[in-house]
DNA sequence: TCTGGATGTGTACACCGTTCACATGACTTG
DNA sequence: CAAGTCATGTGAACGGTGTACACATCCAGA
């Protein structure tokens, strides 16, 4: 049921402040990221009292982490935009090459674009999971889920020797988000842009490479 | 009254202030990583007035500043103490893509093992270097340095294509680094440590890999 | 209609970074 | 050796933050 839109929230209750805490925050990390989402701010520029935000969320962590789940979430829709904009004609095995090259370049052009996001998406300490066995598949986020189908894919057509698959995602998610860290974080920053854009697809070439093993399987390229 | 005579009073007053500052926050920073590094908490357990400290950083950023500088000195250390480590008797070729190996391996330890130091190593966003063309050799931290090196050695003895090494450096680094911050604030870091252990080998022989390049250019393998 | 639980408010506390005016004392200089 | 200068450290204070406590308000179900 439609509650309280967004244009007046005259009423004592908001209608539905969790989202409007959190789409405040959103905004404000999309400039400032990770400081500029405080409890007193965002609960201010919603026209609410400080307090009101303790209704929904535990503590500031706890904002900040259900931002943060945005952030991600507009990760994954960057990454299956440059995906869906692939060309068409090429070989399965290519186009699955062709789908993990998208997601490397696509997650390097976030974060450099959508820096406050980016920082936000990661920097946050997400606490342990539920107790046990972690299996690792239960929270995966968006972005990370869209990795491992390119690779299954590229298993599935002979892109990738199934020997090689298993630690497949953590070397090509670390290379990629290293870059990008460093090309947001550290002492890429300042460079021209071209130069970090040569510099991001050869680190992507790179990770497929490193991905696939030293003997290349593909006849050409 | 004899405030604190420590080894070296190389300035005015109290000894000197500013290096045990930093010595003080290194230690707050080891345990509780970059927001147990506060003003008044290093002051407080120096024994001095917060404001004290304003005489020798300008704000906190400054601080955290000096204090990351002194970390990533203790990573390169950690590198150089595992390079030191290699074993004798391999062939030049093989003795400097050992080396890589180990830059590697020990910088994804240091942030395990370390992760206060690592965390703030990096977290720390320094502001603009200085105006006009930035060389990037300029404030070249210490462990990257060492990457450097190594990847020169392998070029010089034939263990990567010269045409290969120009980016060699920020595929190599970013894979490990990613590797690094995902083991360390991703999740990676409930996973029982001997998985962790393969991937992290597994992503630095997949970097090294991904360096040389596709068709391999070593003679022998 | 009444009432209870969900939601928002006001006040308050502790802590933080930082600034201003002032105290101190070690080193320079006459 | 005396005087003064100036780097260094102190105290009080301001505005900001997260968050706990008691209270106010309103919606929903009996």
């Amino acid at each position: 049921m439609a509650k309280r839109q967004t244009t007046q929230a005259r009423t004592y209750h908001h209608g539905d402040l969790r989202h409007a805490l959190v789409v405040e925050g959103l905004q404000r990390a999309r400039a400032g990221g990770l400081d500029a989402v405080t409890m007193r701010e965002v609960t201010r520029a919603v026209g609410v009292s400080p307090n009101a935000a303790y209704r929904h969320f535990a503590d500031r962590q706890d904002l900040i982490r259900a931002v943060a789940a945005e952030a991600q979430l507009a990760l994954a829709h960057a990454i299956r935009a440059r995906i869906d904009a692939a060309p068409s004609g090429l070989s399965p095995a290519d186009a699955a090459v062709e789908r993990l090259r998208r997601i490397g370049l696509a997650y390097i052009d976030f974060a450099r674009t959508e820096r406050g996001w980016f920082t936000l998406a990661f920097a946050v300490q997400d606490e342990q999971p539920s107790a046990g066995i972690v299996t690792l598949d239960d929270e995966v986020v968006p972005p990370f889920q869209l990795l491992l189908d390119a690779l299954d894919a590229m298993r599935d057509t002979g892109a990738l020797d199934s020997e090689r698959r298993p630690h497949a995602e953590w070397a090509c998610w670390a290379a990629v988000h290293g870059f990008a860290e460093i090309a947001v974080h550290g002492p890429l920053q300042w460079q021209p842009e071209p130069v970090i854009d040569a510099l991001a697809a050869a680190v992507v070439e790179a990770a497929i490479t490193g991905a696939r093993g030293a003997p290349a399987p593909t006849p050409e390229r």
